[in-house]
DNA sequence: AAACTTTGTTACGAAAAGTAAGTAAGTGAT
DNA sequence: ATCACTTACTTACTTTTCGTAACAAAGTTT
């Protein structure tokens, strides 16, 4: 395997890059939420959802509360790591609106 | 498929979180250059980039111009679209410079 | 025409994503 | 005690994407 330029960059972009981790850290910027929560705003299935929060809480990205009510409430936020994703996430929203047309998407008819 | 918060984030997170894109914007934003030049500046197949070049130049990111030299030359470059994306670069690049260790990677023996 | 360069493409096995159904733990109703 | 109901996953299976390596097109020099 070949180096890159900048080994941090290139494990950031591995993290960065996987599909779904933006928006399930875009959603969490909004606040600790649950994982049906999550998996209702977003056009993810339960498998995938799970499979990366799993991920980014080995990455120390996202952190996993237990409640043991009834039902279970299991809340997931944002570590200090993962807030920290925010400017990111910010530019990213920023360059889409002004960038990202939606001709060819779900809203046109 | 269910609809997610903001569909411009999430056209913008496809584009971005295809594998290697992040980092051939990287390459691009140091200046216009040819195709063997990213390859070997990155652990990207040629095939791989090939793909994704073909994407960013259909996205308007990326600018493919040929130079009927001997051999050919062919430079890739940023368009102001592809160049937007600097900022979404440079932040992900001091979040992974501030929050990646690098203890299980190559550096390492 | 054979060899060389750059810029790709093709073929094929491996990994990841997508979909749908099923499981586990706990509660409340019958 | 059992059945249905909730949340939070997991498993099984199909489709898409990735990764490696070998090969092809276009033009040039030998």
């Amino acid at each position: 395997m070949k180096s890159g330029c900048c080994p941090k960059l290139e494990k950031g972009t591995q993290l960065i890059s996987k599909r779904w981790t933006i928006l399930i850290i875009h959603q969490l910027l909004s606040g600790p939420q649950r994982f049906c929560n999550i998996e209702s705003a977003l056009p993810i299935s339960g498998k995938l959802l799970s499979e990366r929060l799993k991920e980014l809480e080995q990455e120390g990205i996202v952190h996993r509360a237990v409640y043991p009510e009834t039902p279970v409430r299991i809340e997931y936020s944002l570590t200090d790591k993962g807030q920290a994703l925010e400017g990111v996430v910010k530019e990213l929203e920023d360059w889409s609106s002004e960038w990202i047309s939606l001709d060819n998407c779900e809203g046109k008819s």
